[in-house]
DNA sequence: CGTGTCCTTGAGTGGCTTCAATCAGTGTGG
DNA sequence: CCACACTGATTGAAGCCACTCAAGGACACG
């Protein structure tokens, strides 16, 4: 469950927030570092009990979640490889994280993690830019929540997960291919919708011929264009 | 329109992220910022050009808002005195700004900004913890614009009025009194509902003695514990 | 007094949900 | 090997909450 993490051969060396650091603190980092695996659907944090560490993504994607009392959930985030996980400054957590798929993280100790923040001006800034974005894609998602039909919706969420899981493809090629990392269900917390909502209308996107679903996960995206005409995306 | 500030007599002081600063510093940014006003309704800032400084909000409420190419509009967050407004480190804004009520705004230009970010590192943590928690309350209306009913919003809504515009009182007192910031179309558009809606739910939430209309925007909590329960809220 | 803005109220509709049934895939144990 | 359970996805039919369209009232302003 807890191993030593190597910095050598970070699966997200170079992206996460560590790239902030010099070699020196690097080291330091690698001895304060354990690599966690968690398999898809354990839970990774509860909202209840505070979090005394905090984690880089190395694979995988984590899902923060809010309830509800009678239990209708939001999923009010989604973090992939090079993420940060937890809430640094803060150990009171407002959500739950549960691994969405399996999952492996980098993690370190809140102490350490503040201590590392306060030496190092570079890393700070850092996490301060990523945080904003952060609000700049969650003021977005709260425009899908608030003002977009479910045929958008689900437009909207592919290409997410093409943006974010083929960082380096890019808007180059028309087609992508990916493997959904999250279900049905999943789908439908993270858009604000029921699950048999997000299949009628991801059949219906194949129908049109936007996308063609593989068998397990795998789905092709064939008309990036097209998908972002249906998403009303800005670019 | 423009004339300088003067910190001794700013209304946020103490609360604004200026507070992170030494007294020479202050001083120094005296002489930088400027004051603007803006009646309400008023375009503060576009979505499309760059934005060349940022500002601390003095007085009154500043909505941010995003809008879909056929007009349906969501206001994404709103800026209460003392918040900052505009994007740090980066000149591209995402949405626009507009007065939702009078607004004075203390403005200084983007690179000073960023100059006194980068010289002092009690000002970027503050931005930094600042930037954090409006991501928390971003999820937090994630949250109500997925899974919360028209009732519970608004009355989500009222609450989030009374703790932002009468900081001081807290929970304390039962009953709580205040001039709604907006108009039932601009509540409806931060709600993702429409304001019929909003205005039908509002005298539900009157006809159930949970509050009282003023004439004019004036709105009376009168059951806090009761609403707090009407909207699902945690606390 | 007319005009405009904002809010309220009513009636009817529609998009998404809800409830329910079916099916495919997968693992389990006799 | 097959019955069985279980999970996730699909499909259908009915219902409801919020939307849409429409009208009217309250108030301010010129």
């Amino acid at each position: 469950m807890r191993r030593r993490s190597s910095c050598a051969v970070c699966p997200v060396k170079g992206a996460a927030l560590c790239q902030a650091l010099a070699t020196e603190e690097l080291l330091r980092l690698g001895r304060l570092g354990h690599r966690r695996h968690y398999r898809a659907g354990s839970v990774i944090a509860n909202e209840d009990q505070p979090q005394d560490w905090l984690a880089t993504v190395l694979t995988g994607v984590v899902k923060l979640i809010r309830t509800l009392a009678d239990g209708r959930r939001q999923i009010v985030g989604l973090l992939f490889p090079s993420d940060l996980l937890g809430r640094p400054f803060s150990s009171r957590g407002l959500w739950d994280a549960e691994a969405g798929t399996g999952v492996e993280l980098c993690c370190v100790g809140r102490s350490q993690f503040e201590a590392l923040m306060h030496g190092s001006p570079a890393l700070k800034q850092l996490l301060l830019e990523r945080t904003l974005s952060e609000v700049d894609r969650a003021r977005e998602w709260m425009l899908l929540l608030g003002r977009k039909t479910a045929a958008e919706r689900v437009a909207t969420l592919l290409l997410e997960f093409a943006r974010r899981l083929r960082p380096t493809e890019g808007h180059a090629k028309e087609t992508v291919e990916f493997d959904l990392p999250l279900s049905r269900t999943e789908m439908a917390d993270y858009l604000g919708l029921r699950l048999e909502t997000v299949s009628r209308n991801i059949w219906e996107l194949e129908a049109a011929g936007l996308v063609q679903i593989s068998e397990g996960r795998g789905i092709r995206l064939m008309d990036q264009k097209g998908l972002r005409r249906a998403a009303q995306c800005e670019p």
